[in-house]
DNA sequence: AACCAGGGGTACC
DNA sequence: GGTACCCATGGT
């Protein structure tokens, strides 16, 4: 029982690309598959902005309508942007149908402390390496479920080095540990300000300001939250002559960011006329 | 504050 | 087919 829908500011390609989310895939050109939160689900780009989304209207309205954040207005919030400022206008334009997702803090925590020091396609390859033991089987997919952090804070660093996870090892146990035993409510982590949330998410060992934000960013939709990776850093160094632009974004800087990352990644400053 | 951590992708030779 | 360098960093 799938649901077709007409969806504008939606690419799941630009998505997958954008580097905030890890277990979203291409199975063709025209067929997604993202594993979040227990669920799979498939896309079919049907072309004109039309979606079809392999689950029941129930499951959208529950899940993934949450998930792809679809009752946001883009075309407000891109709108909101300075127009006097060159570089962001063409990443917002170049970016078109990138959305921020909410996703589950718990795999998103993990998924940034394994970021670390690595690209896109070694994230992914990590984060499955990581499921294919631990992770819940799914129907219709091979691929399995993210590990729950009792799984997790149940294995030793060895089982975890054995998954490729290197020195981030000791972090994600240190992580699924806290969250297990209850020390780390993420849940709860969703009612404090900002600051209180990032303060509590680096108190998990192998959890920095950058990560923090990350995880503020793409799993409790705090949209003013401006990460600041090695791109990120290039284009306030590159762009900005060293002086970051993101306090006077207001609101939505996070959403911005996404845009110049996916920006400065894929074309750099000199593509900019 | 400089330096290190595991390892895969990638550019270049 | 080597190999040097880079990578959504944080701890020591």
């Amino acid at each position: 029982m799938p649901v077709t829908l007409e969806l504008s500011h939606f690419d799941p390609y630009k998505i997958i690309e954008s580097g905030q989310c890890f277990r979203m895939i291409a199975l063709s050109p025209d067929t997604y598959e993202v594993i979040a939160q227990g669920k799979r689900l498939r896309i079919n780009d049907l072309g004109n902005r039309r979606y079809r989304f392999d689950c029941s209207a129930a499951a959208l309205a529950a899940h993934w309508r949450v998930y792809f954040d679809l009752d946001r207005d883009y075309a407000a919030l891109l709108d909101a942007a300075p127009k006097a400022d060159a570089f962001l206008l063409r990443a917002l334009a170049d970016g078109y149908g990138l959305r921020i997702l909410r996703q589950d803090p718990w795999e998103t925590l993990c998924g940034f402390i394994l970021s670390q020091r690595k690209h896109l396609k070694a994230i992914r390859a990590s984060m499955e390496a990581l499921c294919n033991p631990y992770g819940a089987p799914l129907a219709g997919t091979a691929r399995k479920a993210f590990p729950t952090p009792e799984r997790l804070a149940a294995l030793c660093e060895t089982d975890l080095r054995a998954c490729g996870l290197g020195y981030r090892a000791p972090y994600v146990l240190d992580a699924a540990r806290k969250v297990a035993s209850g020390a780390l409510d993420l849940a709860a982590l969703a009612a404090l300000p900002d600051d209180a949330l990032l303060n509590r998410l680096m108190g998990v060992n192998g959890v920095g300001v950058k990560v923090a934000e990350c995880v503020a960013l793409f799993a409790y939709a705090r949209l003013a939250r401006a990460p600041v990776d090695v791109w990120i850093q290039r284009v306030i160094d590159q762009v900005y002559g060293g002086v970051s632009p993101f306090a006077g974004y207001g609101a939505y800087a996070g959403v911005y960011q996404q845009y110049m990352f996916m920006s400065m990644r894929n074309d750099g400053y000199s593509a900019h006329p």
